[in-house]
DNA sequence: TATTTTTATGTTATGGGTAACATTTATAAT
DNA sequence: ATTATAAATGTTACCCATAACATAAAAATA
């Protein structure tokens, strides 16, 4: 492969010459640009980038950090982030964490010596609190996205989980419902955390007494609430939930599965709504209702404030994105 | 961010013996071993990428170019990818072609002048030649998935359009179809063709005499079935397909919702089957009959391969792995 | 024409790591 | 004790591009 000195040789200049040329910067006359770039072209010289990002420190290269790729939400996610990255010129590393503060560890080590210029993160929980300070030690910019981290203060984009479940909840206490049980991600994510207070505020407002046995913490990945439903489902009927507020679409999905093999009909006998579209295409599947997320924007617009940061043409206090949710309302929470 | 040097003179040894200690490399005493791991571990040191590319000429990243990651056929073969790529050392860089040969170039100049070791991608089509020879020419080798491109011999992983075809249409077949519609993906990428082709030969085979205007040829992206499965509805009773065979997930839910726009009942009046399942979770909605290839597998060994041909331990030619698909009968394709 | 200013190009050193070779130290063999 | 051998560590040069500084050539001004 070509380098700056082969071109530098042939066409009779100075290596630094032809980097000029090849970056456009500085003064060179329009006759020499020109026999470089033919001797470019003719060589098919394509610059380093291990070399450039040596001496420029910047590699053009950020990194996503999400739990699953699997999941429509974080799908979405990327795909926003990778066309705002797209569009400004950088390129994007995937990695997944699987909610395994470890495994985020592994990457972020990872990362750093690959020395991307900056990291939009889906953070696994509290604990990333640690491989965000390892970030902040190598002066490598981060954005978080979807769940903020105790102790770290920085740029993030994120959704109202408050509103979000007020919403639910409220179409639910609308339809009737009155023992809602909870089904939620753990609480060292904030997302699960702030849903879980929601909750609970929600129903006290709505003159609604809470049953903590209602309300469980699963893992958002091992996603196994089976044993819980079951218990839900032989409480006596003075207590049994008639409606479920799942955290989010897995444990939605994995719920309702759970359901069928019980033999509970959702929503004949029970009421399922939850955060976040399953599937990869609205209106296919128009069963669940949900607090439908603008995932897609959560990627983009996490790109965006990190490029900003990364460039430091933005402004200098952190920012935080606030983005909306929409309630869906389908079959899954409606009395037939 | 501390150095090799950092590190060197710290522990009071020679930058090259660090380096050996990091890489695990050579002959090092205990004794100095332990001594340079401690101050590593104490300046939370982490290696240059960068510099380390520069010498080894090699980055340890791998790109994965699909043509859209919102595809859960696509989720999954990233997610497998993902998985085999981290477990071999490898990073993997995301990119999105939407089907489009332009954009897909784009990103293959992006991907030369990063210095990637290799790249796995599902080509946008025949066209793709170009940009797979333009990888040649710059020595990065690739491994091809789901699809193979005309022209180019390569190690490729791909499904078995041929007996996927076979097993959805014996199924229709045996429920009683005779005529049986074919959407289908452009004919310049190898698996419609391939479909197609199967396609007429097994209902050939079957003694069914295909009409050719029950085939068309619609774009994987754009993926509008509306105006050609209205036509369909509108033949005569006699000449009315009774069964749609979907060349892909994407384009049966696009047929689906088609049809339940022109108020036709899947399957009551009309079966649908596909390739590949539109649900990130099995099971959910049992209700598309598919032949469901193994997505995951084709992110996994791509990689596999494609290290194996970066790292020269493989066979010298190239290899083919074809890796057969599952039919999964479900409703859409049963008469209740 | 001499001098200053501007424009165009070149030289040197550096970034962080490692291969290849050189040297020192420890261990084994005579 | 002496030499041969193996093990441990060090030195030097290089990978490729660029920043910072230096110089030569051209244009503008006196």
């Amino acid at each position: 492969m070509a380098t700056i000195y082969d071109i530098a040789k042939k066409a009779n200049v100075s290596p630094m010459t032809v980097s000029r040329v090849v970056n456009n910067s500085g003064k060179i006359s329009e006759k020499t640009r020109e026999k470089v770039e033919k001797i470019i072209e003719e060589l098919n010289y394509i610059p380093n980038n291990a070399a450039r990002s040596l001496t420029l420190k910047q590699s053009k290269i950020l990194s996503l950090v999400i739990t699953d790729i699997t999941n429509p939400f974080y799908t979405k996610v990327a795909r926003g982030a990778e066309d705002k990255a797209k569009q400004m010129g950088y390129r994007l590393l995937l990695s997944n964490s699987d909610e395994s503060f470890e495994k985020e560890s592994e990457y972020v080590d990872m990362l750093i010596s690959s020395g991307v210029d900056g990291v939009l993160m889906a953070p696994s929980g509290d604990e990333s609190q640690k491989n965000l300070k390892t970030l902040i030690k190598n002066r490598i910019p981060f954005v978080l996205i979807d769940r903020h981290v105790k102790g770290i203060d920085c740029d993030l984009v994120m959704g109202d989980s408050y509103q979000g479940t007020r919403q639910l909840l409220e179409h639910l206490i609308g339809q009737g419902h009155s023992k809602i049980a909870l089904i939620n991600g753990p609480t060292n994510v904030s997302t699960a955390r702030e849903r879980e207070k929601a909750y609970f505020e929600i129903l006290r407002l709505a003159g609604i007494e809470a049953d903590k046995k209602l309300a469980a913490n699963i893992s958002y990945m091992q996603n196994d609430s089976y044993k819980f439903v079951k218990n839900l489902i032989s409480l006596p009927e003075s207590k049994r939930p008639t409606a479920i507020f799942a955290a989010n679409n897995f444990i939605a999905i994995n719920t309702i599965k759970s359901l069928r093999q019980l033999n509970v009909r959702v929503p004949e006998d029970i009421a399922v709504v939850c955060f976040d579209d399953p599937d990869p295409i609205p209106d296919f599947n128009p069963f669940l209702t949900i607090a439908a997320q603008p995932a897609y924007n959560f990627g983009y617009m996490g790109i965006q404030l990190l490029i900003e940061r990364i460039e430091g043409n933005g402004p200098a206090e952190k920012q935080k994105v606030i983005l909306p949710p929409e309630i869906i309302i389908r079959s899954s929470s409606l009395k037939k």
